[in-house]
DNA sequence: TTTTATTTGTCCGTATGTATT
DNA sequence: AAATACATACGGACAAATAAA
């Protein structure tokens, strides 16, 4: 039965009956008072919400407006509605911490250790569950060139990767390219995700004589586009963080330029640096 | 007059015909063409876009769906509607660049040099036009002691601060914290944003015996609350980026903890740091 | 100062399409 | 095939914020 749970702190049927008081609309009223619901537990994860009438009922206000709430809590990656199955909470998962040291050199180094081709392992040993790869050569872009500092139109190896968290949701997307004259025949060339997950590709530049020294990250966060959305799984309207990576190695040749698209919702960027002089 | 520039790519009446076609909702298709107008120049920056229900007419839809259009670019941080005076096509600013080189002791440890104040400067020297400040002393609540590794309930200095551009559009609000003992009577706790702005600060610290040695820094992008997307003058469901940064003098003392606001849609975060062991 | 007009924001009720179950 | 549940869209109503009269 429709249990009047909550009530909105508003006034009768005309609008937003609000006095001096900050007006806050409707739909961001459920939007908190389901989150609250969400954060005590009283939806738990993997739950299915009410449906979107029975929340409309409850609240005493139109389907439209639970919608558009429900499209917030989407956004912020709290819950994921889908048609004809209802909306449900997404587990909670604590936020990857994504830290310099992902690129530590015992990390790679050592091919027993058993830790290889885990990109983004963190301190609590998370490890992608899925990733599948796609290896392509193309020539360069005017762009890539610059950033590979090689020419126009030379080769590239573009190894593309979709990441998956143990539940099969999409995490992050990432792509690579190396200069063909560096990745031909080599390891960086196979579509098996072992040896050449993140960890591996280091091990195998290293052995082509190219050893990652420095590298550099840059980080911004926005919407995706409509593929973008579409490659990451996820509604537009909830961001992402897309970042470059650009590794040089010891005298300083740029040997891979890296984008990957992050939904947002799940890692936060970790560095510690020293004061620069 | 209605003049029907550009045909949605989608049949008459009955809602979206799609065949095998990805399925594009009006709203978005509409969003990509205003979009594309702006990127072209058609829509000039600063300038006003017809309203709601000429746009409505011309792309022969109903006014919620340009509505939600308009919505989606405004939280992309390309449009911004207010009530009454329309939508405007903010300013392309090119994202601000925040690099580890912002803390650069040579900004700091010169004061003639004049920079000093400016957070966020980056290579084509931007400085922030407006910065307001505001100062309190509190007693450090669990998580504030932790952070600066003091007692819960001894005091902190809390130092507050918007900070605008040249237009006054806030970009990002800084709340630093640092231990009241050695804060206390300095100009850390002036309301004068000249010398203890940002490098003033470090400035000042090192004056203490306190002189910045390394920081850590964390970002996570997500959608803001109610108060803060209040603070930041901009709507829930367009992105920010959290920081939160520990500085750390030379013998690994927490001197301050920062936590930033940032509206994602205007800085791009910059890092470079060497393959670590 | 008060009133009026303009424009967007929110909400409602309704209808229909789409994807599952 | 039918029921379910969300997604999108429409048209109408009124409120809120601001500008203009």
């Amino acid at each position: 039965m429709p249990t009047a749970r909550c009530q909105l702190g508003i006034g009768s049927r005309p609008q937003l009956s609000l006095g001096e008081v900050r007006m806050v609309a409707k739909f961001v009223q459920i939007a908190d008072e389901l989150r609250a619901r969400v954060r005590e537990r009283q939806y738990a994860e993997g739950t299915v919400l009410p449906r979107q009438s029975e929340l409309a009922t409850e609240f005493d206000v139109n389907v439209n407006t639970v919608s558009a709430a429900l499209k917030l809590l989407e956004r912020e990656g709290l819950v994921q509605s889908r048609r004809s199955q209802g909306t449900v909470v997404l587990p909670q998962i604590p936020l990857r911490k994504v830290g310099m040291d992902r690129y530590s050199r015992r990390r790679w180094e050592r091919p027993t250790e058993a830790e290889d081709g885990a990109p983004y392992m963190d301190e609590r040993g998370w490890q992608p569950a899925a990733q599948s790869t796609e290896i392509s050569i193309e020539p360069a872009t005017e762009e890539m060139a610059g950033r590979l500092e090689i020419d126009e139109g030379e080769d590239v190896v573009r190894r593309a990767r979709v990441i998956r968290d143990a539940r099969g949701t999409v995490t992050h997307t990432l792509v690579s390219y190396y200069p063909h004259r560096i990745a031909k025949g080599t390891l960086l060339m196979s579509e098996e995700q072992g040896p050449a997950g993140h960890g591996g590709a280091f091990r195998v530049l290293t052995d082509l004589g190219h050893e990652p020294h420095s590298i550099n990250e840059r980080l911004h966060a926005r919407l995706p586009d409509g593929d973008e959305a579409q490659s990451l799984e996820m509604g537009i309207g909830e961001p992402i963080v897309e970042m470059r990576r650009r590794t040089y190695d010891g005298s300083g040749v740029p040997i891979e330029y890296a984008i990957g698209l992050h939904r947002a919702s799940r890692f936060q960027w970790n560095y510690t640096f020293n004061v620069p002089e």
